[in-house]
DNA sequence: TCCCTATTGATAGTAATGCA
DNA sequence: TGCATTACTATCAATAGGGA
């Protein structure tokens, strides 16, 4: 696997790129602000922040930012980006259709590992092989993760129910509160309650309690720690209440499950 | 006797909901 | 989006059974 580019860059002046004649190795770029002027389909797209473009080798490409000054939301621009090249990029690529365009949620996952990935590459040494293999490969999955989860249609509101899954997913071995997620994605906590239940079906803490009890079991099959210490691990306040909840979903209590197992 | 687990009642605080 | 009301969650305390 070879990394030609990886980098997160930000444009607070004009930049145009263009690669009419195809690309020579894969391109992936994640807009993180402002927008973009992208060849999608043969004309210019708009790309907005959260979106995902991935172009394999020997697609056109060309971009054009023009970033708006004190405008809103046309700033300057900032995106992360590789290009790359390599027999695993290549059976990945292959492996299904992938979208040329995708919006995703990322809870900083995503652009964790891109910014771990474009410090290795950028080590004097070059960085280490097995290190950018393996972020590369992390990367990917991710994002092909990402891409599947996305909601299928649906606006802005879809996406912030994914993004506050995606706290809950991350948060809920501890106490959280409604306010700190609501807050994560920047609206009310009556309006995080509205749009959960409206993409969901279910609430915000219905589904942490899902995470948490699925954490447990796996503890309980995969672990020798007492029922107390997985009920605290698995982020529920007291093992009373782990006990209570465990048996109304599952029709038994968890040591009497965990004997059966 | 101690530890782990199971159970229940009371209660405070928080979440969900509907409405303006 | 904020507010008021209702419903529910989470916690605490107490108690009991089983096994080492």
């Amino acid at each position: 696997m070879s990394i030609v580019l990886c980098d997160y860059s930000r444009h607070e002046q004009p930049f145009q790129q263009s690669m009419r004649g195809g690309l020579e190795c894969y391109l992936f770029r994640l807009q993180i602000e402002g927008q973009a002027s992208v060849l999608l389909g043969g004309r210019m797209e708009t790309v907005l922040p959260g979106e995902l473009l991935l172009f394999p080798p020997g697609e056109a490409y060309e971009i054009d930012i023009v970033p708006g000054g004190d405008e809103p939301g046309h700033g300057a621009s900032a995106d992360y980006y590789f290009m790359a090249t390599g027999s695993w990029l290549d059976r990945w690529w292959q492996q299904e259709a992938r979208p040329r365009r995708a919006r995703i949620a990322d809870d900083g996952k995503i652009q964790g590992i891109w910014h771990q990935l474009a410090l290795e590459s950028r080590r004097l040494d070059g960085g280490s092989p097995e290190i950018l293999s393996a972020l590369l490969q992390a990367l990917c999955l991710l994002l092909e993760r990402a891409i599947r989860e996305a909601p299928a249609k649906g606006g802005p509101g879809a996406l912030l129910a994914m993004k506050l899954k995606h706290f809950v997913e991350a948060h809920a071995t501890r106490a959280f509160t409604l306010d700190e997620a609501a807050a994560h994605v920047g609206i009310s906590k009556t309006r995080a309650v509205h749009l959960f239940k409206q993409e969901t079906g279910g609430s915000i803490m219905q589904y942490a309690q899902q995470v948490r009890l699925a954490l447990a079991l796996r503890l309980m099959a995969g672990s020798q720690l007492t029922l107390e210490q997985i009920a605290d691990e698995a982020g529920f306040g007291s093992y009373t209440y782990f006990h209570r909840v465990f048996r109304e979903k599952y029709g038994v209590p968890p040591g009497a499950y965990r004997r059966r197992e």
